[in-house]
DNA sequence: GGGAATATTCCC
DNA sequence: GGGAATATTCCC
């Protein structure tokens, strides 16, 4: 039937694995030894990258063959993240001009995607 | 002129850098240190690879974000490149199977190809 | 944030 | 040996 493989199709996305960069993303944010540099927020809704420099030196050597936050970012725009600004910081922006943003991802049903 | 942009379009190929793969390769391949792991043939026209284990695990990395042979072989064929046999295992191939027949690859104009 | 070129992997 | 998916870089 014509919408049988459409339903199959929708099925094996479902079961198939996540690409390499999802999983190792999602190590990477659930790994409780490395929560000072990247981690999930409160409520688990979404990243944080603590210390982008940091992070990027230390940490992405040992998933990625490349030790560039550019990259990472790159690869995460690919699969749909986008940076978000905490509402927190908000006031803030408006009042120093030189505030921090903490680097904030939304995780989009990380390993729900494929 | 219709063949005008055709003209320029080859002057700027003949200008531009070449990919870092080439240059990378010319690089390792002219590179007298490390002769006995690869060089350029008697008459310059090809390379060889006389130890393809060696190399892979100890010279890909310091050029590459890899260490696989195969890798290596997969970009060397994208640009052209073709694996011949020497015309001196020829009658050797025939009577010994098991031949070691060194990897060699024809190097086709290597910095004239863009 | 993403298009496009190049690199790396995976698989036929 | 190469098509295609994925990763990395480069650049707007």
């Amino acid at each position: 039937m014509a919408c049988g493989s459409t339903a199959s199709a929708a099925a094996d996305s479902q079961r198939s694995l996540p690409t390499p960069f999802l999983s190792k993303t999602y190590q990477l944010v659930d790994d409780p030894s490395v929560d000072d540099l990247i981690s999930w927020n409160e409520d688990g809704s979404a990243f944080i990258v603590w210390h982008p420099a940091e992070f990027a030196r230390d940490l992405l050597p040992r998933y990625f063959k490349h030790n560039n936050f550019s990259s990472f970012v790159r690869q995460l725009n690919t699969y749909g993240f986008r940076k978000i600004v905490p509402l927190v910081f908000e006031e803030a922006r408006r009042n120093f001009s030189e505030t921090y943003i903490a680097v904030k991802y939304l995780l989009l049903q990380l390993l729900r995607r494929r």
